[in-house]
DNA sequence: CTCGATGCAAATAATTTGCACTGAT
DNA sequence: ATCAGTGCAAATTATTTGCATCGAG
């Protein structure tokens, strides 16, 4: 693999960061360190670290994909009023696939879990 | 309310459709007979079905929306092979926003859920 | 006649892609 | 020198919206 000081950078960015960016969020910010950098080049990278198993893409009904680094089975819950991103491990989430494999007689491939919430903070008086 | 054919076309179609349709599919089978119907209004209407509660939109990460005509709290597994949805009713799955609202002391307003599956059909030999 | 609903086409939003150029090897 | 990676702009996909016209009341 070819080294681009892109891929590295965005790499460096989205592992350091705990805030579940979207590619335009990485795009903006790396954009004051690389003043000539393309959205086009997140996107490319970012869907490349994913199929690499670096990082994972959520996927949002209706709203920008975001980017994490655990890549461990897990879900997300988003706070509708600040939009922080919070992960989400429940064995119970996890026991769900086999009971609907179960119950429906097919196979569960996969699922896409997002939990709409208002957070601790904003909810006492946060924002 | 004013009538329109349209928009009672397009409700009846839907609510006498069992295969949660896209807008889309909507809009192609109804131009058979509204030759000169307009995706917009289709989009318009099922708006409006979905805020007056007569139907719901189910969102589906980076596809169209489909539209429902149970209005019963549930989820969806669509086959990854022939695309067809599922209704899915559980108790464990309601369960999960008490389970989350006690462990991560956040109010869940609301969630999306959908499996992705490979149906009884498809599995055996199916298409 | 009035105004809500429609048809059409243009706008939007997020992401992807084609292509010429740049730079790591 | 080669070709993977980049920058840029145009394309794509699903949906929404502005506006002139239509038609139900």
């Amino acid at each position: 693999m070819k080294y681009s000081k892109q891929r590295d950078m965005i790499l460096q960015y989205i592992t350091s960061s705990c805030t579940h960016p979207t590619a335009e969020m990485v795009y903006k910010d790396l954009k004051e360190e690389i003043p000539n950098l393309s959205l086009g080049t997140v996107y490319r990278n970012l869907d490349r670290f994913v199929k690499e198993n670096l990082i994972l893409r959520i996927k949002i009904p209706n709203d920008k994909d975001r980017f994490d680094v655990n890549t461990k089975k897990h879900v997300h819950a988003i706070c509708t009023k600040c939009g922080k991103v919070t992960d989400i491990s429940l064995k119970q989430i996890d026991d769900l696939d086999y009971c609907i494999q179960d119950l429906f007689k097919c196979k569960v491939i996969s699922k896409s879990l997002v939990f709409y919430t208002i957070c601790n903070e904003c909810d006492k008086g946060g924002i």
